[in-house]
DNA sequence: TTGTATGCGTTATCAG
DNA sequence: CTGATAACGCATACAA
C-alpha cells in the first residue's frame, strides 16, 4: 500500500543507457557537452524510466533552488488572491517557483515566525511581502537576511525594495472627484495607519484632500468591515451629509449593503466610493466609483525587482510606484440639491 | 552584494555548542534522546547561530517531502482561492505544506505537463486535482504514480479519491425553488460536460429537473461569460419566459449584468439564479439566489483524505459528496401575474 | 567526449 | 547518552 516505488536516479538511467552518471547529469541539467548519439539514448532510457531530476539533491550541491517565498498575511482576500496569481505567473517567466506561506490562522504569535522559518527551511532564495498589516520593523530581520520585496504597500525602509501603487494618489483623485461633483459635506470611513499601512494612508489623504478643496469631513473610525452597519447609521444621523468614502471596495459593498436595508439611495441621495478595483463585479454590476490599483503590475514587478535583485543588479527602482486609475462608476453622483 | 553568507548547518552548530553533528541532528530533529544540559546547549548554540534545518538535506535522506501538490487550472477564480487557502490550512494542521501549480497560461498544450513535473521535481507525496476543466483521463496517469484527490467536483474513476458537492442535488434543488414559484417557463444557460464536468452536470441536472416537474425548457448554450450579452438577449426575445438559471455565480453576475443594460427588472421581470456562493457580496449586497457549495469542508476534507491515504488508511468514503445548501437571496421571486 | 571522485547537509546505524 | 560513519541523488572539477 505505501510502498512507494523508488524514484529512479541518474544511476538507474546510466546504468540503462550504458553510460556513466556524469554523462547522465550533463544532458539532463544542460551543462557541459555530450555527443548527440549518446544524449540520445539517455533520453530514451530516462524517459523510459519516468525519471524526473530531484530537486532536493539539486539543490543540495547548486547550492540554489530557485524558489522565491511569498509571505501572505491574509490570503483568502480578493486583493491577494489575484497578486499571488500575477506573481506565479511572472516568476514562472523568470524560471522561479514560489512557495506561499501564511498564518495559519490559530496562533497569533509565533505564527508569522513559523510560516517564515517554514520558508528559510525551504532555502527560499527571496522573500516577497504581501500584507497591508504587517509593519516594518517586522519585515527588516528577514531582510537583513534575505533579500526582499514588498509588494501592494509603500516601503520606505532604504534596505527594502517595494512595488505599489501610490495611496496618497488615489485618496487625492477620489476626493477631488467628489468635489468636483459637488459634495461639501463628506464623510470619510478611515482607519489609522498603525492598523494598515495601505488603508490608513490613503483615508488620511482623502480627508486633507477634501479639507484642502474646502469641504467638510466627518472622519469614522472603521478598521472592521463587520461594522459596516455602525457607519450606516453614523452617516444618516447628519443630513448634511452627501458623500462616503470607504478604504477599500470590500468596504465599500458592505456600506452599500448597510445603506440599502437603511432605505438610503445610492447616488441619488448619497455617493459612495471604493478602492481597489478588484472582481469584475464590482466594476461591472456594481459600478462602484474607485481607484483602480493595477494589480497585475504590481505582482509582476515585484518578482521582476526580486529577480534583478537576484541577479546582483539594483532595480532602477527602490520604491516603484506604478499608477492607478480613476474608475468612474455609478455610485457617485452631484449631490442632490 | 549577492555572496550571501553561506547557511550554518549542524556541523556549525556542533562546532559552536561543543558536541558532535549526531546530537545537533537529534536536537533539532527530535528523535533520539540527548542529555537535557546538552539539548540546551545545542539549542542555543543554534539560536545564536541562526540555524534553520535544510530542508533538502533533509528530505534526501529521510525520502519523504511532507509536501503536497496542488495542480490548480484556473487560479485567478475565487473558487479556487478559497479552496486553496481551505487546504493550505488543513495542510498545515496535518504538519504538511502545499505547494501550488499552475499553468503559466501561454503554451496550452505541455503547459499542464510542466505543472506536473515540477511538482515532480520538489518530489511532492501526493496530488490535489482542483479543476473542473481537466478530464480524467488526463489525471490518471498521475494518480497512478502518486496518491491523488480530486477536490471541488465528482469524479467516478475507482483509482481516483475526491471530494465535492454534489452537483444533481443542487441543480434539483434550485430547479424546485423557481417551479415552486410558479415559474413555468424557464431558459437554462446551459455548458456541455466535455468542457466542464462541474458546469455541464448541474445545468444538466437543472434542465432535467425542470421538465420533470412540467416546467418549459429553453436551453442556451453559455460555455464563456463573454457572451452573457447573448444570452439576454435570447431570453428577452421569449416573452413567455419568467426565469434564468446559471451555471455558476459569476456567469449569473455577468447575466445580470446584461440584463440591467437591457432594462429588465430583476426579480419582477426575470428571476435569476446562480451558483456557487463565492464572495460575501454575491450573498448580501447581490442577494442571488444559489446553491451554496461547502468550500472550507470540500478543502480540508480533500486534505483529510490525503492524509489518510498517505498514512496507508484507505479513507471512509471514496468519493465524499459534501452538503450544500439553497440560498434564497432577491433574485428570484414568483412570475409577474 | 566520457568516466572518476568528491562534497553538499541530514539522518540512521552502530560502536563506544 | 554520545560520537563516528555511511548513505541519499546530484553536479562538477579533474583525469583519461
Amino acid at each position: 500500500m505505501t510502498d512507494r516505488p523508488r524514484n529512479p536516479t541518474i544511476i538507474d538511467v546510466a546504468g540503462r543507457a550504458g553510460v556513466s552518471k556524469s554523462v547522465v547529469s550533463r544532458v539532463v541539467s544542460g551543462r557541459g557537452s555530450v555527443g548527440e548519439e549518446t544524449r540520445q539514448r539517455v533520453l530514451r532510457a530516462a524517459q523510459e524510466l519516468g525519471y524526473v531530476v530531484n530537486a532536493s539533491a539539486r539543490a543540495m550541491v547548486a547550492h540554489r533552488t530557485y524558489t522565491v517565498g511569498a509571505f501572505v498575511r491574509d490570503a483568502a482576500t480578493p486583493f491577494y488572491g489575484h497578486l499571488l496569481t500575477a506573481m506565479q505567473e511572472r516568476a514562472a517567466f523568470h524560471g522561479y517557483r514560489v512557495v506561499t506561506a501564511t498564518g495559519s490562522g490559530r496562533f497569533e504569535e509565533d505564527d508569522e515566525y513559523r510560516a517564515l522559518e517554514t520558508l528559510a527551511m525551504l532555502r527560499v532564495e527571496a522573500l516577497i511581502v504581501c500584507s497591508g498589516l504587517l509593519p516594518s520593523e517586522r519585515i527588516l530581520p528577514f531582510a537583513e537576511r534575505l533579500p526582499t520585496v514588498v509588494a501592494g504597500r509603500p516601503e520606505t525602509h532604504p534596505s527594502i525594495t517595494s512595488v505599489y501603487c501610490d495611496e496618497d494618489e488615489g485618496g487625492v483623485a477620489l476626493a477631488d472627484h467628489l468635489v468636483g461633483l459637488g459634495h461639501r459635506e463628506v464623510a470619510v470611513v478611515t482607519v489609522p495607519t498603525s492598523h494598515s499601512v495601505t488603508l490608513g494612508p490613503r483615508t488620511a489623504a482623502m480627508a486633507r484632500r477634501l479639507r484642502e478643496r474646502g469641504a467638510h469631513v466627518l472622519e469614522i473610525p472603521g478598521s472592521h468591515r463587520e461594522t459596516a452597519g455602525a457607519w450606516a447609521t453614523e452617516v444618516l444621523r447628519h443630513p448634511g451629509i452627501t458623500a462616503v468614502m470607504a478604504p477599500s471596495d470590500r468596504h465599500a459593498l458592505a456600506l452599500l449593503e448597510q445603506l440599502r436595508l437603511r432605505g438610503a439611495a445610492v447616488p441619488e441621495q448619497l455617493s459612495v466610493t471604493g478602492y481597489d478595483g478588484i472582481g469584475d463585479l464590482t466594476t461591472s454590476l456594481i459600478g462602484l466609483t474607485h481607484w483602480r490599483q493595477p494589480i497585475d503590475l504590481i505582482g509582476g514587478g515585484a518578482v521582476d525587482a526580486l529577480v534583478q535583485l537576484l541577479d546582483g543588479e539594483q532595480p532602477p527602482d527602490h520604491h516603484r510606484a506604478l499608477p492607478g486609475a480613476l474608475v468612474v462608476g455609478r455610485t457617485t453622483a452631484p449631490p442632490a440639491a
